[in-house]
RNA sequence: GUCCCUAUCGUCUAGCCUGGCCCAGGACACCGGCCUUUCACGCCGGCGACGGGGGUUCGAAUCCCCCUGGGGACGCCA
């Protein structure tokens, strides 16, 4: 996996990674990790910072690196000159403003935006500003087959002799990588199918140099709703904001790998499912859309699904995150139980799970105007000595007490759940009654509802 | 513009290689119903696609050709 640190990690640079982490583990291969910082004006620290978070947020571990391009020019320059003195490549002293007037008046005239060759037969070798170009083969075709495409082809003569060294010295990207991935003894090249007609520029290289070239898988691009590629007019495209935004793990990684991968009609899949059963025989070879709508149902499933143990870590974390003093209120695992069935993402979780840390301030005025009236002193002073005289805090307890409620009252519970949850939550809107005073305990029942008669009680 | 790739429900896809089991299956979303102490969950049902045109064949979503659509690349970015 070789991202480049110009940006945080998105979708896509995420998927391709995950895809080149299940084969490595698949085939017993090694996963490698390379940064591609060889853009010095646009990368940084930061942006390897959060590649590299991502990645360990996502449980993709590499078992080697992560190397750094930046470190490793010695070796490419070794290359350049190798080439240089094979005649393999030569120095062009083209400036960007003749290139850019050249692509443009090829434009014009609707030739190819190809370099011209110009300096290729260049005899003069003088001492000034200079750019390296690889000599690229005009004759023939450059082929090669594809694991997910198939064959694949590409006239020479549509190739032209790109720059592998800059004015400024530093070696380009489509050179560097050849160089390493045959140095790093990179056996698949998995990488997004924009990059094919860098192949088609590589091939010849890998020759050049006298390196086996490796194969190839180019994975179809991710793109968003309107078809486009996929960038923030979508809505948050990087891995990490959806950990921001209440996201799971393993709901991220199974929605990444089920865009452009099947395994029959299976939807659901952990990393080890994965390990097993990922192949790039069922990767696609058409672009795919980017549906934050599935994802968010994944996370949902994961939710409803996950360790209560383990959501009450995260959740806890964010709850904390929000000023709310977790440490004195109830287990968070509980806590959790009873919202995993009404939360799709961890946010929703916290905020659901707000009222168990703090008891209302207020209430909810329609509701209150509904259900808390003043001819509810009744039903809640009832509903006090039952449960102060119940031994057995549990749902199931808790349960026979408000059974006791009823029949004392003749009333049917939709007359006495209702003002229990506003009393409790201050709103109309919380887990089943008998969870919530459960979770909540005998002591914080009892005050929550001894407060909500003391405020009817003034009310008259 | 040139080149490369690609084409099944709105979206992700199964099926295509090894034609008939497909008047096309699953999932998300959407719509309806049931359940219900709120909100949800859940359950049941529904809507919905082989881009078009030619071939080949007894028979094509599946094979061939053309068209069209979509994406990508064309940088001293990666």
């Amino acid at each position: 996996m070789a991202p480049s640190p110009t940006g945080t990690l998105h979708i896509g640079g995420a998927r391709t990674a995950l895809f080149n982490y299940l084969l490595a583990r698949k085939e017993g291969g090694t996963f490698v990790l390379r940064i591609e910082d060889t853009d010095v004006e646009r990368s940084t620290q930061e942006s390897v910072d959060v590649i590299l978070q991502a990645m360990d947020w996502l449980g993709l571990s590499y078992d080697e690196g992560p190397y750094y391009q930046s470190e490793r020019y010695d070796l490419y320059r070794g290359k350049v000159k190798e080439l240089l003195d094979k005649g393999l490549a030569y120095r062009c002293y083209c400036t960007p403003e003749e290139l850019e007037a050249k692509r443009e008046a090829a434009m014009q005239s609707g030739g190819k935006r190809s370099y011209d060759g110009t300096c290729r037969q260049r005899t003069d070798q003088p001492d000034a500003p200079h750019v390296i170009r690889f000599k690229t083969p005009q004759a023939g075709s450059v082929d090669f087959v594809d694991r997910i495409k198939g064959r694949m082809s590409k006239d020479s003569d549509e190739l032209d002799d790109l720059i592998i060294q800059r004015t400024d010295g530093h070696p380009t990207y489509n050179f560097v990588v050849v160089v390493d991935d045959a140095e790093m003894g990179i056996s698949l090249v998995m990488r997004g199918d924009d990059h094919v007609n860098n192949t088609y520029r590589q091939i010849p290289m890998y020759q050049a140099l006298g390196y086996p070239v490796p194969e190839f898988a180019h994975v179809p691009m991710i793109l968003g709703s309107d078809k486009k590629r996929l960038s923030k007019r979508h809505g948050a495209t990087s891995v990490m904001a959806y950990k921001d935004m209440g996201y799971l793990p393993e709901a991220m990684v199974n929605y990444l790998v089920r865009l452009g991968w099947s395994y029959g009609d299976e939807e659901i899949f952990s990393l080890e499912d994965l390990i097993e059963k990922f192949s790039l025989d069922n990767i696609g070879r058409s672009a795919g859309v980017f549906n934050p709508e599935k994802l968010l149902w994944l996370n949902e499933h994961y939710i409803k699904t996950g360790d209560p143990a383990r959501l009450g870590g995260l959740l806890a974390e964010i709850l904390a995150g929000q000023g709310v003093d977790v440490s004195s209120g109830p287990e968070m695992a509980a806590v959790v139980k009873t919202l995993q069935d009404r939360a799709k993402t961890l946010i929703e979780m916290a905020e659901g799970a707000r009222f168990y840390f703090a008891a209302p301030q207020s209430y909810d005025e329609t509701a209150a105007a509904k259900f808390l009236t003043a001819d509810k002193r009744e039903v809640i002073d009832i509903s006090i000595r039952h449960l102060e005289a119940l031994s057995s805090f549990t749902h199931d307890g808790v349960e026979q007490a408000f059974q006791s409620v009823m029949e004392e009252t003749g009333l049917k519970f939709g007359k006495i759940g209702p003002t229990i949850r506003v009393a409790l939550v201050g709103g109309p809107v919380s887990p089943s009654i008998y969870d919530v005073v459960a979770v909540l305990g005998q002591e914080e029942t009892l005050a929550r509802l001894r407060k909500a008669l003391a405020v009817l009680t003034g009310k008259s």
